[in-house]
Parts: structure tokens; sequence; C-alpha cells
DNA sequence: CTGAAAGCGCTTACAG
DNA sequence: CTGAAAGCGCTTACAG
């Protein structure tokens, strides 16, 4: 019913192969029959059919994005801001964006050879196996922390060290007693959040106590401030508290606040990832900041290199992390710290 | 390369037919055989050719959701619960959900016969323009305020009525001076949304005046505090304001905070929507409520049901909205309320 | 129940 | 510069 360039073929009184050149560009059809074929394809309103060309080249023209742990993921403002850097880059291209929530469509996306290449959001361990994912054959770039062994590129903030620098930060400022709230151990992320906190600790001579680390089992924060208000009612010798997300840290506070606790007279907290509204709160939020949408263009723009066939050199893109202090620290309550000016001198 | 149906066919002796039949569940083929050629394609680890099939049965299998206004808007919690919803709704059919942000991308994706049906994210009039829309003759329902004339379904919150309600509940807290914190006019949410505004104020005997309407041009909101907290500043009398979204009301608490106006005790601030990080801010945003989610699923059912050729009869569906009360709003201060007890006898 | 054949809309050697 | 033809991987009347 629509008009196929057979159609096209038939009006100029040329080959579908004429006209299949100069609608796709390619050299090899005189100036003057180009000319007419592309005249009558506008006229005659003709809309290639991208599933046909796909077939005849194999080839999709579409690149997954697959973020695991289901839509509320969402909410969570790393991936939309991650997100949007990688549909900046996509735009950029000719390439159109499939995604997926669930692991159902995960597999139906992957197995259904419906892409040429995926951008996967940091999975868990036990979502999606490395066996599978390889198995698959197409080109992945992961973002965010992923198994050590993973075969696949990845782009990623240096998240041991924005930890680092957070407890650093909550250290000059005067805090002895610093708690870290963490997601999963089964993320990747986590586990390194959790080494940096640990030794950054260790390294400072602060003490170092499991049980002052509060691991959420979800991402869906918005259910765990509960149990996070628990926790900082019985672990009340805390002054500050490192969050291994901004997410999360926007759920301590609102822990803090249920329980009475002033954020940041009398906790102090502080995000990671510094996403675009964490700014944007009151009060707002200290975080350690990491160009969120650079790593979803650099996701996609390594994704383009590995499609094009191009030698991927660094396997491991790693984006640098940077404190940045705002409203929801300050020197902790009980203690009345002798010179709170010295802001920053890592303090070895 | 990959396995098709002629490499099974070959194995079990059996004609492409037959492996086509049973392999996409279609009648007619014995079960002997059935089994047979279902155990050869697992074993050979068969895939099936999804853009293979489109071409034969003419349709795609995917879903467009384009939004309209640029890939920032992700950060705008509207959108992103919304979408959950259509994820979610997505995710139990056996369609593929194809994402453009941009308008170069939506005019590739729309204009390719890549997608079998649309959710659109209520465009502004002069981005994607009716006549166009309509000239693609795709299946399309549009999710927020759209145009009056638009022949396409829509579904929407009761934004008009959603102001009323927030006008109202002011008004009962005390407040005489109430302003608008609008998103643009080429909206129609905006439009409704001012509609709202402006009958609430005379039917309530207010002062309505256009001095105490703010309309920031770009749904940016980050960057359009500064302007805001200036309007803020000429304009003390007011002591409390509607907003259209819950986003721009977050903007307008960072703005009053800028100049040194405390949320609620010199400002009032209420919402429209209700998104979920409104319950999780400190101090929690007073909102509008409406089942942003189910706005989404909703949308996704319709475009399902057009997808089957069923008739729609409800071209217009609205959900209801509801005020909550929660930490932005209180009675003005500047003047003592005798009864501040009345908390919802909706004053007429 | 089963298969031969045409067709979906495009691309691309190959030959001229 | 141009066209005939085969092919991409699947589906579906049609005939048996």
């Amino acid at each position: 019913m629509n008009v196929s360039i057979k159609d096209i073929a038939r009006i100029a009184g040329v080959s579908t192969a004429s006209v299949s050149r100069v609608l796709s560009g390619k050299p090899g059809v005189g100036d003057e029959t180009a000319e007419r074929i592309r005249k009558i394809a506008e006229e005659i309103g003709y809309r290639p059919n991208l599933g046909a060309r796909g077939l005849a080249k194999r080839t999709t023209g579409n690149i997954a994005v697959v973020v695991p742990r289901g839509s509320f993921i969402l909410n969570n403002p790393f991936f939309s801001t991650v997100l949007e850097g990688v549909a900046k880059g996509i735009d950029q291209t000719d390439y159109n964006m499939l995604m997926s929530f669930t692991s159902l469509q995960q597999k139906r996306l992957l197995e259904t050879q419906s892409v040429d290449g995926v951008i996967l959001f940091s999975p868990r361990n036990e979502e999606l196996s490395l066996e599978w994912l390889k198995s698959i054959g197409l080109p992945i770039v992961v973002v965010g922390s992923y198994l050590e062994e993973s075969p696949f590129p990845c782009v990623r903030p240096d998240d041991e060290d924005g930890i680092r620098q957070a407890v650093k930060a909550l250290y000059q400022l005067g805090h002895q007693n610093i708690g870290i709230i963490n997601g999963p151990m089964s993320s990747m992320h986590s586990v390194r959040c959790f080494n940096g906190y640990k030794s950054t600790m260790l390294e400072l001579g602060l003490d170092f106590s499991h049980e002052n680390v509060f691991e959420i089992g979800e991402f869906d924060v918005l259910k765990a401030t509960k149990v996070m208000a628990a926790f900082l009612k019985e672990h009340r010798k805390i002054t500050g508290v490192v969050c291994s997300s901004d997410y999360l840290a926007m759920g301590v506070i609102k822990a803090a606040t249920m329980i009475g606790l002033k954020v940041p007279e009398d906790l102090s907290v502080v995000g990671a990832d510094d996403v675009p509204i964490s700014d944007f709160i009151t009060p707002s939020l200290s975080s350690v900041h990491v160009d969120l949408v650079g790593i979803g263009r650099k996701a996609t723009s390594i994704l383009m290199d590995m499609l094009q066939g191009k030698q991927i050199r660094k396997r491991d893109v790693v984006f640098k992390m940077e404190y940045i202090n705002r409203g929801t620290t300050s020197v902790p309550n009980h203690h009345l710290i002798p010179d709170p000016k010295h802001e920053k001198d890592h303090g070895d």
C-alpha cells in the first residue's frame, strides 16, 4: 500500500537498482536520472522501509539501551542523566534507540536480531549472565561498574575514589564517626564504594566498623527510608554519612528528618555522582561530581566505533570525580572544631 | 551466518513453511513434526529475525515513544513517571519500545516505517504539526494536553481542576495573594493551568492580576531559578504560589531560598502532579496528586486497542486529581488566621 | 497435515 | 552509467 522503490522505478522508467542507488546515496547514477528519481520520490511521498533495508544489509539500524531492575529505575536521576548523554550521542548518528526495562523484554530484544549493538547499564551479577551476554554475539558497552572479568568495554565514574573524597571531606570538617549508606553488594558499584569507604577510614585512622555500614537491598529508595531511619536512630554516634548515590542521599535526608535529625546540623550527608537535581533541592546536596552526561556520550561513541569495526584501545574509561561542598555538610554538632577553615588539604 | 528457518527445514527434512508455522505458533503441523522442528531449532540456537518477519507481515513489532523538547526532559520527573507506566504497559505486550527525543530522530523514526504505533508526549504547537502527524498515518495516542481539535485519543490529568484545587487549598489556609508559576503558553497544559488559576481566583473573589502570573519560557527549570527569584522578589505580597508542575515547584522553592524566603513560613508553594520525588524532598511538597503511572499504562492500552483495530469509544481519558497537603504549605505569615483548622470545605 | 512458490521492500555483486 | 537477477529471512494463500 505504501509506495516502494518499485513504484518510483516504474514511473521514472528505470530499474529499482538505480532508484536504490540514488536514494541511499550511492554513486554510479547519472545526474539527470538521479535528479528525476529524487523528484519523483518526493512527489509520491516515498518513505524508505528500514526493515527491508535491514534485511538486505544485515543490519537493523537500532541500538538497544538495556537497563535492568525494572522501570522504577527511571526515578533514579543517575540513570536518567546518563541516559540523556546516551540519547544525545545516538541522536548524532543514524541509529534508533530501543529501550528495555524488564528482563523479559531484554531477552526478546537481544535474541531477536533487532539491534546492532547495546548499551548496557551495569547489571547485577545475578541478572544477566556473562555467558548469555557473550553468546548473543553483539557489540556491547557497559555503563557503570560491572564484573572485573567482563570482556566488554566499560565507561564509569571512579566511584571508589569518589567515596574516598567524600569521606575525606567529612573528615576535614571534623567528623570522626562516618557511616556509609550503600546499595546492594551484588552490584559492583556498591562493592567499589564499600572499598573506597573502608580503605579511606583506615587510612585516616578512623574507626572502621561494619556497624556503620548500611546496605539497602533494593534500589527503590522510597521504600527504604523507614529502615534507614531506624538505622540512623540506632547509630546516633554517626555525625556524617557518605552515600553511594545522590538518590540514596536524598533518602537519608528524608530518613533523618523523620527521626528529628537536622541536616546538616545533626547529620552531614554527602551523595555521589551529583545529579542535576542535587543542586536544586533545599538544602542543596553536597556530592561528588562526575560528568554523567559525558559518560553516556562516551559509551555511545565507543559503541559506534565498535560498530564500525574499529579496534577499541581503552577497554575501561574511568571518569574522574570531584567533591563539591554544598548545603548538607557542616562541622559536626558535638565537637567544636578549632579551625574549620582549611577546606581541602587532603589530610594523610 | 546466523541460522535461519531454512537450516532448520533442511535438517528436519521439511519445508520452511512448516518450520515457520510451528515457530510462530500457527496450527496445521503434525505433533511429531512440530516437536522435531522445535527441538532442532533449540539445538542449533535459532533466533528469529524480527525484521524479516516484519517485512513479510507488514508490521514492525515496535512502538515509538516520542517526547519532544530534547532529552533534558528526562530530568523532569513527570515524564519519567508517565514513561514508567508506558514501559510497564508495553512490557506486557510483544512490542518493543523505540524512543526518540529530538525532532530529527522523530522524523526518521516515524517516516521510516519503523513502528506500528506511537505514544506521543504532549507536543507544543510549534513542534510537531498536526498535518504532518496525520500524514504519516500511524495510530497515535497522546499523553498530556494537546490541541483541542486533535483527532488523536488523549489521556491526561485534569490539570485545570488540579490548579483549581491548589488555589482553593491555599485560599482555605488563609492566603489572599496567590500567584502562579506556569510553563510556556504554547503548551496546552500551561493554558489549562492558567485558565484554572484565573477562574478560581475570580470565583473566590480574589484579586486576579497578570502581575501575579509568571510564565517561564522553557521547561528547563534549573536555568529558570534566577528569573523566578527576581519575580518573587518583586512580588512580595504574594504569600502563596501554585505551580503547573512539581518540577517547577521545586524551582520555586530553590528560588525562594535564594532570596531568603522560607518555605512555607514566608511562602507556601504547591506543585501539580505529585511525582514520586515530591514526597521525598525536605520539606515534602504539597501537590495535587494524579496517577501518572496509570496515565502511561492507559495510553499504552488504548494504543494496543487501536493496533488491534478496535473502535476507540472514549477519545479523551481524563484522570482526576486530588490535593495533598504536605510540608510546603501553611497559613500565611502576615495574617493571623482565626480558624486554620477547617481543612477542606470547598469554599464557594 | 504438508510443500512449492510468490512476495514483503530493499541491496548488491555481476555483466554490460 | 545502468539493469537483470539473486538474495536477505520470513509468511501465507494455494493446491494437494
